[in-house]
DNA sequence: TATTGTGAAGGAATTCACAGCC
DNA sequence: GGCTGTGAATTCCTTCACAATA
């Protein structure tokens, strides 16, 4: 289905599709839905699907799907639906996961540690390569393999393993601090599990996890049922 | 500011206004952040506000502020802005944060063990009641002051406890049967951190935290930018 | 025939801008 | 004078419906 013969002008329409139209950040979220639905049919041994069926699976609209696919190209026939081995490349490709990334973890504390050792991090398209911690009395302990280091370290490491990647496990009240210190070390990205909202520089892309939050809005649904 | 003379009709109309509108959900999460600061702020002695000193701290427009909190009545005082203590209890009251919640834990594994110890669980609006897993060797184990327990006693703790909330930690493979089985117990919300669709019956609220999907978000805009 | 890809329509959420009130 | 609350305008997202096509 994809045409190697003329690869040079799919990557133009691809790229150029990106470029031009704006792109729903629930559209990229959707996508990682559908890569999970894609590998799970490929393992189970289905070598074809379509929009209504995917969207069964998923649990979105079937033209929700096809317009999520149309802002990146064309990955299906017309009539036959989607090879799912290739669809589910595509996507890997556009999500950018047809890689490994390398990231770091700073804050060894509780949940730093629980990440480091969750092997369901997601089949190895992202592998911990540094864990990091301002605690001198941490420095030197192994956890799931890897040894804490010295947050001093953390630009030399960037640096040297081209990390872009850093998840972000330390207490409120010195995150921001941790934050620019990431910036400075080179980090590109940062996932965020501090209950805090937290500034980036410009050019650093920031996402929050926050437990707290999804607990209200349970809440809230809960409260209104009873009102 | 609120007017307790008048509480009556002041309350019909907050109810009213709830029960009219559909409200995005996207005002729930940003509801949770406007109490946040709105706590820091108290804590820090500010007295009153106004939509545009809190959105410079939240990073919304001041005017998204206003309409988020016009769907559920009005708390400000025109000319003058929001009394912060008023209005963080107006927001924790419509969030049903104005109590404390009591939380069932299901899958005491690495994930479900930081997330008992993790202290920042919001400053006790919720509380983890119970710790439940399907594995017999961890059946009488201490966690943070909590007995794990079997799950086949979850619909005994759940009825006792009128918990109506439960974290999902288990692995993937299991997660369908034990959401059936937190759902027969009788919970009404579900915040799981299963990577995996889950499918729960009319009633039941499901919420999702995903880390790899998070991490492909970020890996997404990564190779954007170097596309 | 079956299903994609996509303009057009419809619906939701955000931003604007200002009347009204303190 | 300053700031809220809110209709109107705008922008963004989803759904519809069908021409194009394997």
């Amino acid at each position: 289905m994809t045409d190697t013969t003329n690869l040079v002008s799919i990557v133009k329409k691809f790229t150029s599709k990106i470029m031009s139209k704006k792109i729903p950040e629930t559209t990229i979220i959707r996508l990682s839905v559908y890569y999970r639905a894609l590998r799970q049919m490929s393992e189970q041994g289905v070598e074809s699907t379509s929009s209504e069926r995917l969207a069964e699976v998923v649990g979105y609209t079937a033209a929700q799907i096809r317009k999520d696919l149309a802002y990146f190209g064309q990955f299906g026939v017309p009539g036959r639906g989607y090879y799912v081995a290739d669809l589910k490349l595509n996507i890997s490709r556009i999500l950018g996961i047809n890689r490994e990334w390398e990231v770091v973890l700073i804050g060894a504390g509780r949940l730093g540690e629980a990440l480091i050792a969750y092997k369901g991090f997601e089949r190895q398209h992202f592998r911990i390569v540094g864990v990091f911690d301002n605690n001198p009395d941490k420095f030197g302990k192994v956890r799931a393999g890897l040894t804490i280091r010295d947050i001093e370290e953390l630009p030399k490491v960037v640096a040297e393993q081209k990390v872009e990647i850093g998840i972000l496990t330390v207490p409120a009240d010195q995150a921001q601090l941790v934050v620019n210190r990431m910036a400075e070390a080179g980090l590109k990205a940062i996932l965020s599990f501090v209950p805090a909202p937290l500034e980036v520089p410009e050019g650093v892309i920031l996402r929050r996890v926050d437990l707290a939050m999804e607990l209200e809005a349970l809440s809230y649904y809960l409260t209104l049922k009873t009102r």
